[in-house]
DNA sequence: CCAAAAGTGTTGCAACTACACCCATGG
DNA sequence: CCATGGGTGTAGTTGCAACACTTTTGG
């Protein structure tokens, strides 16, 4: 509780910050999610903003809070203002206070209006460690493709992140920041299949990938298989 | 001076909304600029958001204010929260506090920390009437390819509004809401023109414009010149 | 006739799609 | 040999750019 007792003297009023923090595991495309103290509300990666710190810094700090690393993509997409987008909330609000043991002058911080502005991250799966901090008690890795209730318009937080994500795709090179530093031709394959929600042909594909010119192919390969091992590839420098 | 003497009551602290207005003018695309009393400071058509205000409806509310138009086009872009934007900038709002001949309390509130949300709008320079508010005591409408030192951050604002311009410029039909009612197909190149900043090839242009089906041609012409009359065209229903 | 406006035709380029086909490799 | 992975060739399409050329119309 740490961080909401000291609000309204440490973090600027009425403003935050949420995260669509991105992976890519178990070929599919996963968001992180947060369950607040003993309660089945779930929500995105959020937090605020310090009186002395730019909204995008505070963006970056929540990301390495939650999840041990620096340097990811992280770029912000909206700001959302709607009167009542928390305000409206205070049930959900009221049985969270409930639930954490909160005071009551925290309750009415948290629940007065909030605007809140919306990053997209993307992260490699292997070095992620999610630390939950001092409002969760679990978190999941939500599969894009099934819809799951989040706490106040973060679904639709979600959507706009989505949008932005595809958008940014081949100009940010969105999909070789969801895998490791080596993987192979149908990896990256799937991680494009995955955000576009459609499947590219194969040839055409790979033809588009390697024209890019960014990737060097490492001559060692999978080992295992009744049948020939894919090349990995990584990165240029 | 009355939106400002009643900030801390009716206003959310630290939130603000800044709006890019474009027209399309004497051949050049131009946005609205105005001038703090009594100084000569220029700044972009800004304006608080109300507490039970949505921060689109702020933007709206602003737009209507200034231009006397509603239903215009306007779309948030970016959401600027650098520590520092103005509260770095004290020496302008000591000077304008002087100009304008605000009260202490007020400069307190107005040159504590501000987070703006910024909007592009796109109106008819015909329809236009600027009002000039309550802390101005001029408008201009600036020339985008004429550089001219605005307030605070504002110049990032503009630059970053002008990209957001182009990237609408095709999907959301932005050069129609540029001009009048009716136009002719020269015009519509100009517009394009300007916001690109390039020249186009006519027949190439116009074969463009013309597949998207959405003009129609209206039979009336103009008159006067020692040549052919250019047709006029409006969009279809 | 001239000048400006409006429109057509054609050529070439680049990107993308679909699909056929071939080679490589490990068992 | 088979199954999987990796890659080439090619034909068709689409959109766009460049440019030549024709037609319309008012004076």
């Amino acid at each position: 509780m740490k961080n909401i007792e000291h609000s309204s003297k440490d973090w600027l009023p009425g403003i935050s910050v949420d995260c669509v923090v991105f992976v890519f595991h178990e070929n599919q495309l996963k968001y992180l999610t947060l369950k607040f103290l003993n309660s089945d509300i779930w929500s995105l990666a959020g937090g605020y903003v310090g009186n002395r710190e730019s909204i995008n810094d505070a963006a970056k700090r929540v990301l390495t809070e939650r999840t041990g690393l620096t340097n990811i993509f992280l770029e912000q997409f909206y700001c959302f203002g709607e009167f009542g987008r928390n305000v409206n909330a205070r049930a959900e609000f009221a049985k969270i206070k409930n639930d954490i043991g909160s005071t009551t002058d925290d309750l009415d911080w948290l629940s007065s209006r909030f605007i809140s502005t919306g990053y997209v991250a993307v992260v490699d799966y292997e070095k992620v460690n999610v630390s939950l901090g001092d409002v969760s008690d679990q978190f999941m890795w939500q599969n894009v493709r099934e819809f799951k209730q989040l706490f106040l318009d973060h679904n639709e937080i979600l959507d706009k992140a989505l949008v932005k994500l595809r958008e940014c795709l081949d100009a940010k090179l969105i999909a070789f920041r969801l895998l490791p530093e080596t993987f192979t031709m149908s990896e990256i394959q799937q991680v494009y299949e995955a955000i576009l929600g459609a499947s590219l042909v194969r040839t055409n594909f790979q033809r588009k990938i390697l024209s890019l010119n960014i990737l060097e192919r490492i001559e060692k390969k999978f080992s295992g298989g009744a049948h020939k091992a894919p090349y990995l590839y990584r990165l240029k420098k």
